[in-house]
DNA sequence: TGAAACAATGCAATACCATTGCATCGCCCT
DNA sequence: AGGGCGATGCAATGGTATTGCATTGTTTCA
């Protein structure tokens, strides 16, 4: 009852703890995507290794999604809805600034189906743009 | 005159050394994407740091292009004869079998444009599938 | 030809990210 | 209260990418 966040991590069979909620809230506070460091250090000086582990809970879970934007490090943002540990590849795609290194999600944007010649069995596809986002478009 | 991959490189505004002509041939024998450690392991026994930095060389005269798969390690593949420096994005899908771990890139299917809404300067599209290859597919 | 100038190579060392082992802590249930 | 289980945190490890620096090799020019 007391946080509407719990009941998010409950609907995902996640048990809530502190931490979890921590990291949650830095998630939904945030706009981008964000890799293990960064949210390490929004979260003031949390244990590096527990992040990591909750993240990949999270992911496990069908919370969260991880995004390999090519920057060196991984990076996670939060899955829409209706996202399942079996299909929790979010169809959109997204968007990595090489000015300002933010990863960013564009729900609005799919990913197109592609047809794949021969036998070829698709489990899911990553669809990374890199270039100037909106904010240092303009500012460049 | 000597080997045409000589040609190859010089064509590209890489000066010929015997390192590059071998790690050129490696990439030119094998047919999937190969990684810094793959490459090395296929020279024998080659100065992993030379390797690297002769790839290093390659991706930014254009004669290759890098491929991130999400394995962790980047990815090298030769390009299309047409790049450049400037434009090597090779504009094709790249897929990643999780059975075997090999990348290779699909050179018939093209990456489609994908229009973005507000002021996105798009500088590069990456599309990376995942799943079953074809000779993976027909073993299991 | 000989020496300077430059590029490439290779060893050593470092940085960073991801991951595992293991001991401890805390919570829930009986 | 105590057992059991999951979560946490410290330590340690592995893998990849990268830099510094000295050496080697090659080209260029007097």
């Amino acid at each position: 009852m007391a946080h509407p966040q719990e009941d998010t991590l409950i609907a995902k069979q996640i048990t809530p703890t502190a931490m979890r909620l921590l990291v949650l809230d830095v998630l939904q506070q945030h706009p981008a995507a964000l890799s293990l460091a960064d949210v390490e250090q929004l979260l003031g000086h949390a244990d590096r290794i527990t992040v990591h582990r909750t993240l990949k809970t999270f992911t496990d879970k069908g919370l969260v999604h991880r995004i390999e934007d090519g920057s060196g490090a991984v990076k996670f943002a939060l899955c829409e809805p209706g996202c399942t540990p079996e299909q929790h590849q979010d169809l959109h795609v997204h968007f990595f600034c090489t000015r300002c290194r933010e990863t960013s999600c564009l729900p609005t944007v799919a990913v197109p189906t592609i047809p794949l010649p021969g036998a070829f069995q698709v489990q899911e596809t990553s669809l990374v743009m890199k270039g100037l986002c909106e904010r240092c478009a303009v500012a460049s």
